[in-house]
DNA sequence: TTACAAAATGCCACCGGTTACATTGTGGCC
DNA sequence: GGCCACAATGTAACCGGTGGCATTTTGTAA
């Protein structure tokens, strides 16, 4: 009995080499503080009984930790709910824990899939998103974009079309030191740097979809010239076609703007010649809507009259009747990807660029069919 | 000749005074370390030969500073280029330069607009703006909003419509004292907190216009009823066609979800009634366009069969034919005063709560006109 | 000119993390 | 057992700002 006694105290004694179990002392400083105190590396490393350093180091998992000292150091962690502050964290490691999103797409779908996709890949990252919509042809858009990244110091920065594709704002970044994932249509640069959406792949299927449903007479409603994607689509398009002993005619293509109203002007501008095309592809389903439309003003539909093929798979492709055939181009999926290439980047982990990724493929609906005769 | 120099040496002298000139400092410092070097706050004391507690007053506009003083650092601040590092500021300050914004609107061309009005207000500011979608239903809703909240130490959160109407979040943004502002359709607390849409009034708006053509028999589309804007939307209608001696007949009234496909649906439903109503009022353009559709389908075209009007006054409206006559609501506007009334909120500035300052207003287009007979 | 309050500024610690470097513990080998 | 290399941890300074309080300067009245 005494024995038993003296046992346990020697025990206890030998504990104290360890001090108190650090689970129960994380437990009860939780206590103590009530469930809304927000701990800090002082109070870890106090329970712990070790210097900040250390925990800093179990934070940053340095390998440089004993096993025994960084398990215990991870429950307390656990139980007292620490997260390491970003804003001392960032101001620390000179760099901010925030991703910015730099987009001039006048699109809402394509801004509102991309935002989302973005921040799938940043889940539980520990890093957020700020958005920073930009006007290419504004005096200030460099300086804006440049003053925006130092001052938050962001962590990088992903760039959708077309700032994607503004070399000068690529130059500032490199200059300034910024990461930079660039989202783009076709591969610009080191693809280290890129995510392509590979819209000629797309545009190709549109052309195969097209010349495989027997059309011969096929004309096109192009984006701005200055939208890459426009002229990627177009290419793939007119590749699709060859495949079929097809291609272009000029006098069935049209410059439109990526908008409604110019799938609709130029839709019925390409509706009044004669003959007049049996197909159309618009470059995308904003235009492809406003062709439908055209073709409503005219007495026509579609597809007896006419076949209509768009890019994109945004909603709009189904609020109109009928629902339009298009390419449908993983928006989301790229942001995924983009953020994931992103923190990957800074960790060094050179990340592996698997080619051919994200590829557009074809949706096909009621906007398309043979053509007549 | 010796007494000029000597009054030259004097005057460089007496300038020991004031050290030598703040200006000259200042540019001699942009020179000697090229445009790229980010100065901090202690390169400005430096060179004004002032403590950076001083330098920190001028930032903060203490009013403790000599004018003279605070005009050197001010030019020096100017000419160096120096802005305060938002992190470091925050840290001090335990709190972030970031807006949070919160939202689960689904329609993307709402969450853009209300991005772009965010960051209208916000402008110059110092802000930036974090997007965080959630959804509702999820277990981790209020989780994920409140480590979002406290991870970053947002300086503030805007809740868009329906969040903004979900009183947990409020409850827990108050018990961690995080300032907020909540759009809605109409006032659901104190209105220091809110930013009021008054989609009341717009619904009314639309009943009156239906009524003054003339229609006696018409319907409603809603959205959801967890939708409060749905409700005030609908109640502003009755308020409209009562003006008019009219009132809506339940059996012309069904539910949608505020997306085309119900528009499409309930529309149909509602056309195959005898007799049918001739004028109907969706709750959203996105559900106007589906009954504009719907329409078609069953071979009727507006405004001659049906009437149709809608509410947003989004693109869709216009990307449709007819065009939809519609409610517009100023989205774009009310982010900017909501970013507005955010930042005074902080400044303790008791923003001032002008009512009915957004009103939304009717746009005539052509989906809508006076009944057959 | 002195006295003294108020205005203007400086000093130092601190916010919550990090890096550089010093120090202590540990095991292997002779 | 003693020496040494290396693993594990601690110390102090720093990142770029801020608060509290002490100190100096200034303006004004006696």
């Amino acid at each position: 009995m005494l024995a038993k006694l003296l046992c346990r105290e020697g025990q206890t004694v030998s504990t104290e080499d360890e001090a108190i179990d650090p689970v129960a002392a994380a437990e009860a400083w939780r206590q103590r503080y009530g469930p809304s105190k927000k701990p800090t590396i002082n109070d870890v490393a106090r329970i712990a009984g070790v210097s900040k350093r250390t925990v800093s180091r179990v934070i940053n998992k340095s390998p440089l930790v004993k096993d025994k000292t960084r398990s215990e150091i991870g429950k307390i962690i656990d139980i007292i709910g620490f997260s390491p502050d970003p804003q001392a964290r960032g101001l620390a490691f000179r760099h901010s824990y925030l991703i910015g999103m730099i987009y001039d797409n006048p699109n809402p779908q394509y801004v509102v899939n991309m935002q989302q996709g973005i921040l799938n890949g940043l889940k539980n990252s520990g890093h957020e998103l700020v958005v920073h919509p930009c006007n290419r042809d504004s005096d200030s858009f460099l300086q804006d974009a440049r003053q925006f990244v130092e001052r938050q110091k962001l962590f990088g920065v992903i760039l959708t079309p077309s700032v994607s594709e503004d070399e000068r704002i690529v130059a500032m970044l490199r200059e300034i030191g910024c990461a930079y994932i660039r989202i783009a249509s076709v591969a610009l640069e080191n693809n280290a740097n890129m995510i392509v959406s590979n819209d000629r792949l797309g545009g190709r299927e549109a052309g195969r979809h097209l010349a495989k449903l027997g059309h011969k007479r096929i004309g096109f409603i192009s984006g701005k010239p200055s939208f890459r994607s426009s002229h990627e689509r177009r290419l793939g398009f007119e590749e699709g076609l060859a495949e079929h002993g097809l291609e272009l005619d000029p006098k069935f293509v049209r410059e439109g703007a990526y908008t409604f109203q110019s799938g609709l002007d130029r839709g019925s501008e390409l509706l009044q010649l004669d003959p007049r095309p049996t197909a159309i592809f618009a470059a995308n389903d904003e235009m492809a809507a406003g062709l439908l439309q055209a073709l409503r003003v005219a007495g026509l539909t579609a597809p007896d009259a006419l076949s209509v093929v768009g890019f994109d798979d945004f909603q709009i492709a189904i609020s109109v009747w009928p629902r339009i055939t298009t390419v449908h181009s993983p928006v989301t999926r790229l942001g995924e990807l983009a953020a994931e290439k992103l923190l990957l980047l800074k960790e060094q982990e050179t990340p592996d660029t698997k080619e051919g990724e994200n590829v557009p493929w074809l949706v096909e609906r009621e906007s398309s069919g043979p053509p007549a005769n």
